[in-house]
DNA sequence: GCGACAG
DNA sequence: ATCTTGTCGC
């Protein structure tokens, strides 16, 4: 059931809280994709000692050419006055509305979006990667590259091995995302299902688009696109 | 009261 | 997130 109305953005700590509380209720976790033909990768940046947020996304083709690259599809970019600071468990309220402009800027859609920061490994269970899916009614996931919430093991050594991120106690202990080892020797990454589909479904996705480096082609690049490192070189 | 805390 | 040069390693 796609969202039809937009909430209000600027809303208090506590208010927001209580919203995120209501949004949850609306996450998918089973699997419900359409065939991939794009991946999306979405990230934001800052300008000018964080007075202006830069959205990013940038549209890749499904499957990647025999070599292993991804074709770049369509890239769009959206800046606008920050709204608001940075806090630990409301990120999506500072970044989502960017990243919705972004997306308006689209030509084509994705079938699949993957978002720099956490889906439901979060304290109410309603990271910005699960808050997008959510605005987009496209499945996402989270790929951060550190944790905000739960506990977990070392994950193995090689590419591909991940360990569970558990979060609560008791009857409600659950598996809320995997920390996975992207690449030999390199910290690992926290993926977790944003919105329409599972754990297990999240990770080998991750692990399809991985390239040569730590983060996947779709948040990678998007990543260089919000901070402007794709051409800021000196 | 004392830590922890995505980007 | 952002401010920033060189440097160690495959």
């Amino acid at each position: 059931m796609p969202i039809t109305s937009l909430h209000d953005w600027n809303l208090t700590p506590d208010e927001a809280i209580a919203l995120q509380q209501r949004l949850a209720g609306r996450i998918e976790r089973e699997d419900r994709l359409d065939p991939v033909r794009r991946i999306a990768g979405v990230d934001i940046g800052f300008e000018q000692a964080g007075e202006i947020t830069r959205a990013a996304v940038v549209v890749l083709a499904w499957p990647p050419a025999p070599g292993g690259a991804f074709e770049m599809v369509e890239q769009a970019v959206h800046r606008e006055p920050t709204r608001m600071p940075y806090i630990p468990g409301l990120l999506s309220f500072r970044e989502v509305p960017a990243t919705l402009a972004a997306f308006e800027r689209l030509t084509t859609w994705p079938e699949l979006v993957m978002v720099d920061g956490q889906g439901i490994a979060h304290p109410r269970r309603l990271g910005v990667a699960s808050h997008l899916g959510l605005w987009l009614d496209l499945p996402t996931i989270g790929v951060a590259k550190s944790r905000l919430c739960g506990r977990h093991g070392e994950p193995g050594p090689e590419r591909g091995d991940w360990a569970a991120l558990v979060d609560g106690w008791g009857e409600h202990e659950e598996v809320i995302g995997a920390v996975l080892r992207s690449r030999r020797g390199v910290k690992p990454v926290f993926v977790s299902p944003g919105h329409r589909l599972c754990l297990e479904t999240a990770v080998a996705w991750v692990v399809a688009c991985l390239g040569k480096t730590k983060l996947p082609e779709p948040t990678r690049l998007a990543d260089r696109l919000a901070s402007r490192r794709d051409q800021k070189r000196r």
